[in-house]
RNA sequence: CGAGCGGACUACGCGGCCGCGGCGUGCGAAAGCACGGUGAGGAAAGUCCGGGCAUCGCAGGGCAGGACGCCUGAUAACGUCAGGUGAAGGCGACUUCAAGGAAAGUGCAACAGAAAUAGACAACCGCCCCGUCCUUAUGGGCAGGUGCGGAUAAGGUGGAAAGGCGAGGCAAGAGCUCACCGACGGGACGGUAACGCCCCGUGCCAUGUAAACCCCGUCCGAUGCAAGUUUGGGAUCUCUCCACAUAGGGUUGCCCGCCCGGGGAGAUCCGCGAAUAACGCUCGAGCCUAUCGGUGACGGUAGGCCUAGAUAAAUGGCCGCGCCAGACAGAACCCGGCUUACAGGUCCGUCUCGGAUC
RNA sequence: GGCCUUGUGGUCAAGCGGUUAAGACGGCGCCCUCUCACGGCGCAAUCCCGGGUUCGAUUCCCGGCAAGGUCA
């Protein structure tokens, strides 16, 4: 299963103008509906060096992919919170919460 | 055995499942799918130097500016490296050093101190003069002087005070004289050289600072892959700037020289991806092994190897084992260095010092 | 990725190698006043950090760290 990347600024921007905001403790999900699905992380310079924003990228796709057979198509942004680690764990339950939250996925039976 | 010194290397590993960026092959109209193989560092970092490469100048000169600075070598080049010299530190192995010139010139040296680069003052000594006391007198003592001469040793300071220390000498003193040390000049020898060492001579010839200006020597055109190349179209109209030349524009900060006849902005129509796409973009001063030359940096020869090329930007997640933890940290055009960050571990040495034993 | 700039009390800042490190706003304490304001006096600085040059460094040199700007 394939997803697309949010990749140019205009519609990064028309994302963050026009779709939803839900927090969490790790992080802050923006999502928009759409045909396909596609996603971007967002992670600046706050967060360390460059070793650092890739580790917390990594996690957030990763995390991210695990909930990808069941979602319905749409545009997500993911912002993480600064914080002192940031772990797998958080940020798999928190995404899941969220899109539960907002029947985008189906509720798994299991 | 303990404490050190110098050098080299490594940077969690293995297995299973899921997943990511290039590449190759196959299938497919395409999106994509399958398989194979590949995929971050010693510093990829800081951007501090040096190159390659690209564009501009048409590749000329001068000034200004900048960098470097013991010697010899290595190198494409360097502010780097190697070997040596000198100085400083350490018992030692060894380490550190922007290490040219202060009699080319200029500047600065607070406070303290009599005085800060050099004259004076006070103090010292002799002569002369005057006062006073002792003495018959000669002579002597004490206190002094807008006087003359000698002379810079001592003077609480200070980073620095006119070579140092000792002896002689003198009215008092002074390299005035002598020995030793230092400095300067000359010569012989060794060394490619920096320099070393020895001999002779000169009483000594001028504080520090050049990471102050500066002088001497060597080197440097500017901008940087967001460089730059290709596609990025065509037509019409309007406005504006400058000009027919001692002007204007371009050219490196300036001057000379050289080059140029137009430049800029907006609107409309066909067209439409314009922070875009492709190239640059990875085979290169490349890496590995052997061998030869060299003390070494490095170079020669032979054989083998191909080893990331992304562009909102690829290495992750989960499980198991090794003991549970595992540093600093992520390529963005490419190389050579320097500097800075860094858990742990491994190896080497006719290495050094101390202790014990034989 | 490249190229630059700046770090001085809480804030804005001056500072030609020798200063008690100016000044303004703000803060705190005291005086003045019945009280407040105004006014007066005083206090508060690791000169971003570490080395070096120098007799002496906020200043000069080297290396870090942090903040900011710029390119199409």
């Amino acid at each position: 299963m394939k997803y697309l990347r949010l990749k140019k600024a205009k519609e990064i921007t028309s994302v963050l103008k026009s779709g939803k905001r839900l927090h969490e403790k790790t992080l802050t999900l923006v999502y928009f509906p759409s045909e396909a699905t596609a996603m971007a992380v967002c992670v600046g310079k706050k967060f360390g060096g460059s070793v650092q924003r890739n580790r917390i990228k990594r996690l957030l796709r990763e995390a991210f992919r695990g909930y990808l057979p069941l979602l319905t198509p749409c545009k997500v942004l993911l912002i993480p919170k600064k914080k002192e680690a940031y772990f797998y764990g958080e940020f798999s339950r928190d995404i899941g919460k969220l899109l539960e939250k907002e029947r985008l996925i189906e509720r798994r039976t299991g």
